[in-house]
DNA sequence: TCCATATTTCCAATATCATGGAAATATAAG
DNA sequence: CTTATATTTCCATGATATTGGAAATATGGA
């Protein structure tokens, strides 16, 4: 019998199912991945942790203009990959631990049969 | 101190250590997973196992036209996510398991932290 | 209300990606 | 050497992504 979806069973503080991913939807997250700027400020983002960081902060530390990021930032909120909250004047940006979980379950399960990974 | 690479140890049949993957080797692994065609050709190849499939077959199986397939594993070949061999006339793909763990490795490594994934 | 800060949206320019038919290349067999 | 099969490369066309400055929106304070 095979399986269809990753079905990541959810161990995140805030607590929630996994919905298992379409294939639409892991091409989406992939893609917001798949760049440089992107990359770069989700791993910063991971780093960071549930604290998050203000996209004002994140352009600095990336060294890259404001309206730049905004955009790279609604491709990964498109993607789920992160989300974002306000606190007073700022936008403060965190990853989606949940979301990558279920993005490497995707690959695992359905890109990786037969090695050790 | 912090691991700058996801280190993955190779358990596949064929031998072989894992190289760090730079974040650039990330971002192109990526990209080419992250198209429709593509990731169904990867996902069909890691179905298939080691034994692969020829070019032919798979543009028949996918139902895209030979010379836009030949584009797409083009693009997975430079990410080095698949591998070719030829067998008579036929050219022959087959998914690179150990690539594809060392890109999981990575992707938890640096984009999971905290995570239970 | 008026001003300053934080960030986004708009937009035009550029770059990269994807598509698929036609021609070229590689291999094999009669 | 000729023909058939398997696949790639070429190329023009259209689609999508990325960039960054300028203008617009949201929030908070004097």
């Amino acid at each position: 019998m095979e399986s269809t979806g990753s079905l990541c069973i959810d161990r995140v503080a805030g607590g929630g199912v996994q919905v298992p991913l379409s294939s639409a939807d892991v091409i989406t997250a992939l893609a917001a991945l798949a760049q440089e700027h992107r990359l770069a400020a989700f791993r910063l983002l991971v780093e960071v942790g549930p604290e998050g960081v203000s996209a004002g902060d994140l352009a600095d530390r990336l060294a890259i203009p404001r309206s730049s990021l905004s955009f790279h930032l609604n491709q990964m909120m498109q993607a789920g990959l992160i989300v974002q909250r306000r606190e007073s004047r700022s936008l403060i940006y965190s990853a989606d631990f949940a979301a990558m979980a279920a993005l490497v379950g995707f690959l695992t399960e359905n890109c990786c049969r037969g090695s050790g990974c």
